[in-house]
Formats: C-alpha cells, structure tokens, sequence
DNA sequence: GCATGATCATGC
DNA sequence: GCATGATCATGC
C-alpha cells in the first residue's frame, strides 16, 4: 500500500515517504498508484535516482548547490548494494556528492564550504544492485542519516588535504587512497577526460568529492543493525510516550478526518476495518505494522480494536485465536496465549465511539465513528489468575472428556466466554477424541471491557 | 436487549 | 488455504 501524498517540508516525513519502496520497486509504485501507462514512456536510459525523484517524490530536484528537498534541507541519494558470496548485503561502491571545480574551490573555506550542507541531512536509499531493469530494483534501505560530530572531524582534515594539493597544483596527483572517508574520486569519462587546474599547467582528471566505499560500509552496517532506526525513540521517549504522540492529534476527533489527513483507503466492507485503520496508521507514521517495530516487538504489545456504543459500553465482545483441541489438553497455563501477553507485554487499545443508534457499523457514516480513547491495558492480576484462568482450566476438562456443548457461557464467567469463531457453521476441527467439532475460541465479556475502559478513565 | 451462533475480507 | 480480528445475525 502506497500513498503519493508527503511533506516536502518535513524531514521525518520525506523518510517516511521514501520507506514506502523497502522490498518493493519503483514498478509496483506505479502500478499500485495507477500510474502504470507511464511506464512505457520511463525509458530506463535515466538514472536510477532520478528515476526515484521523478516517481516517488514527484520532485523537480536540481544536482548542485542546494539541497535536494530545499524546505527540508534533505539531501537525496540512491546508491546500489550488492549481494556477497555469503549472501549478505553490502556497499558497491562510493557515494558521489558533488563536482570538485579546481579553480573555484581554492577559493573556500571549511567553515564555508559547498559541500556541509550536502552532509548535513541525507535521505540514503539503498537498493540491490542486479541485472535487470532499473523500475524492477529492489530496495533495502531508506533512511535518513547524516555523519557524526566525529566522523566530521575526519572529513574536514579529508577536504583540507584534498583543497591542499590542488592549491599545490597537484590536482593530477589527487587519489582517493590519499583520505579517510572523503574521497576525491574519478568523474570523467575516461583517463584523457581531463580539465585545467589553477596552479599548474598539468591538466587534471576530473573528480567528485565521495564518501569512500569503506567509509559507507561502516554507515550501513550501523543503519542496518540499528534497532532504533524506524523511530527516533531519543526524539519522544518511550513507546507509550510515542504512541500518545502519534495519536494526539487524532482523539476525539472522526475516522473520517484520520483517514483523509493521512491518505488511507481501506474497504468498509471489511470485519475488522478498525483494525485496518490503525495498522496503516501506524505504519505510516511508525514507518512498521506495530508487530514488527523493534522497539514495540521487545515490549510485545497486541493491538485491540473495540467500538463503544453512545452509551459508552462495547457493543462487541473481543475474541482470541481458535482453540486447537489437540494441543489445549497439554498446554501448561503458562503457555495460555491471553496469559503470555500479560507476563511480559500488554495490550494497547485503540477505541472508537459511535453516538448514534445503529445496527450494522458498516453503515455509519466515517464521520460518526470517533477516535475516542488511546489506552494501554493488562487485565488485573485477580482477574487473570483466577477468573480467567478458571475459564481456561474449565475449558480444558471439557475438551479432555469429549464436551463440546457446555463450554462457559458469558454468565458464567465475569472475564471471559467461548464462543465460535470460523468460517462458517461447516468450519470443523478434529478433536483428541478423533471427531469433528466447530471451532471456537477464548473471548473477553464486553461487559468486562467495559468495565475496565471505565476504570481506567 | 442480550447471549450466542454465524460469518467474512484480508494477509500470510 | 486457512487463521485472524473482528462484526453481523438470530433467537429467546
């Protein structure tokens, strides 16, 4: 799912934006946003970067002296990796920065230099260098970068030496084995493609300042081992603290204003459109589904959606996964799904209010669902420990003797029900016994969720 | 109106 | 092809 739609202004969101193409090509972008009759007229004569601003960022950028994404001050560069005999992934070669004039440079200082601003704010794009059309290259890696204070302090010796020997009329001597990080690499055509330098008569190649293979192979083996490197976790704290963040400009406020601000199109035909809703969300603005963001994959947090009625109680019940009869009359408590989340995660819920009388959700206009409340939960540890486990221990008799017709009802426990979940009536699973049941599975009452979403307020 | 049974688009 | 994360439908 692609979106077209960023902010030019807003560094973060131009990473965003440009994240988007991770495992995917420029191709399915064009696909995806319907502007496939343009591909035949894409020749893939072009560069690929060029290809990346005019597809992706729809960008009218310029190669010299400003920054790519002016309003920004974000640099754009798409540079190849390719793939080692061990199959990792690695630098192919130098990231060119900008032209070297010999007769101009001699002229600037460091403090002053056209080059700092080109390092200050870089949106890397990496992508898997192979044999075939540029529109079907895959990329690895989107992400904004920029050097270290420490890193700063080799590339200024670097410019200083490389400005040095030119103002020695050494220009034909300069090579790259010379620097550290920053290179002055090759950029003519060839070895006879040489210009003039100002303190010699000796016509010199043609060179580009780079950020030296070794040096960039350094920056993405940190990029990529970086576990922080989807959320600026330093920026906002903790999860939780990110996620209010993410939200706040949301609550109270109608699906229909998140979903026109944020650019989502989901299907309202949908069950679990809710679900959806969020989930995209939250990889737009977390750049990951929240299952696989390192930061809240370490905190093992599962996403519930619920929908309150106008008179503020769920008008649904929450459900779980089915119950595998083979496998519940071994399971130990401790391995219980519902248990495990709580010994060392918790749930986040997101919900909604609708304050109007309906029947079918699907028919409430997205302006009356509202974005009402944003809360993480663990359900109390009585409740846990003995309501709900009670319902799994009675459920697990049941299923160890062969009853299938007199599982807990929502009455008969103040937490929790069984209930069906399947595909249809004809949705059967094989039992220890060898027979064929419907399949069914743990539910939290609404009427306890409810309850909860009370107390918590 | 609530409890329970039935169902469905989506993604892996 | 099937589980998932839910909502929808029905019957008392």
């Amino acid at each position: 799912m692609f979106t077209q739609v960023y902010d030019n202004k807003n560094p973060k969101d131009i990473e965003r934006h440009g994240k988007q193409l991770v495992n995917h090509c420029l191709e399915e972008y064009l696909i995806y946003n319907q502007k496939d009759k343009i591909i035949n007229n894409l020749s893939n004569k072009g560069e690929i970067g060029q290809l990346v601003e005019t597809i992706i960022f729809n960008y009218k950028l310029n190669s010299i002296k400003e920054p790519d994404f002016k309003d920004a001050g974000v640099e754009l560069k798409v540079t190849p990796l390719k793939k080692l005999k061990n199959g990792t992934l690695s630098i192919k070669e130098r990231l060119v920065l900008t032209l070297i004039n010999f007769h101009d440079i001699i002229s600037e200082k460091w403090e002053t230099n056209t080059l700092i601003p080109k390092l200050r704010c870089i949106l890397l794009m990496f992508y898997l260098h192979e044999d075939k059309p540029k529109l079907k290259l895959i990329f690895k890696l989107v992400s904004l970068w920029h050097p270290s204070c420490n890193d700063m302090k080799i590339i200024e010796k670097d410019w200083n030496y490389i400005i040095n020997k030119i103002k020695e009329g050494k220009a034909h001597e300069l090579s790259e084995a010379d620097t550290n990080y920053l290179g002055a690499c090759p950029k003519g055509k060839n070895k006879d493609d040489v210009v003039s330098q100002p303190f010699s008569n000796i016509k010199a190649m043609r060179r580009a300042f780079s950020l030296k293979t070794s040096y960039m192979r350094s920056v993405y083996q940190e990029l990529s081992n970086s576990k922080s490197n989807l959320i600026n976790i330093s920026d906002k704290g903790n999860f939780e603290d990110i996620i209010k963040y993410t939200f706040s400009p949301y609550l109270k406020k109608s699906v229909e204003f998140l979903m026109q601000d944020n650019d989502i199109h989901i299907n309202r035909n949908v069950k679990h459109f809710n679900k959806e809703l969020i989930n995209d969300f939250i990889k737009l603005k977390l750049g990951g589904n929240i299952e696989e963001l390192e930061e809240f994959k370490k905190a093992n947090i599962k996403l519930k959606t619920i929908v309150l009625n106008k008179n503020g109680t769920p008008k649904e019940s929450m459900s779980f996964k089915q119950i595998q009869y083979k496998e519940i009359i071994n399971e130990k408590w401790e391995d219980f799904e519902i248990n495990k989340i709580h010994e060392d995660g918790r749930f986040l819920w997101v919900i909604f209010k609708i304050n109007k009388s309906f029947k079918k959700q699907s028919d409430v206009s997205l302006s009356d669902i509202i974005l009402d409340k944003v809360m993480f939960w663990n359900m109390p540890y009585h409740d846990l420990q003995y309501e709900y486990k009670r319902l799994w221990e009675d459920t697990k008799y049941k299923i160890s003797i062969g009853d299938y017709s007199h599982f807990m009802g929502i009455k008969d426990n103040y937490v929790g029900h069984i209930r069906p979940k399947a595909r249809n009536s004809h949705d059967l699973m094989e039992t220890p016994q060898g027979t064929m049941e419907k399949k069914k599975c743990f539910w939290i009452n609404a009427s306890y969720i409810a309850e909860q979403i009370k107390k918590a307020s």
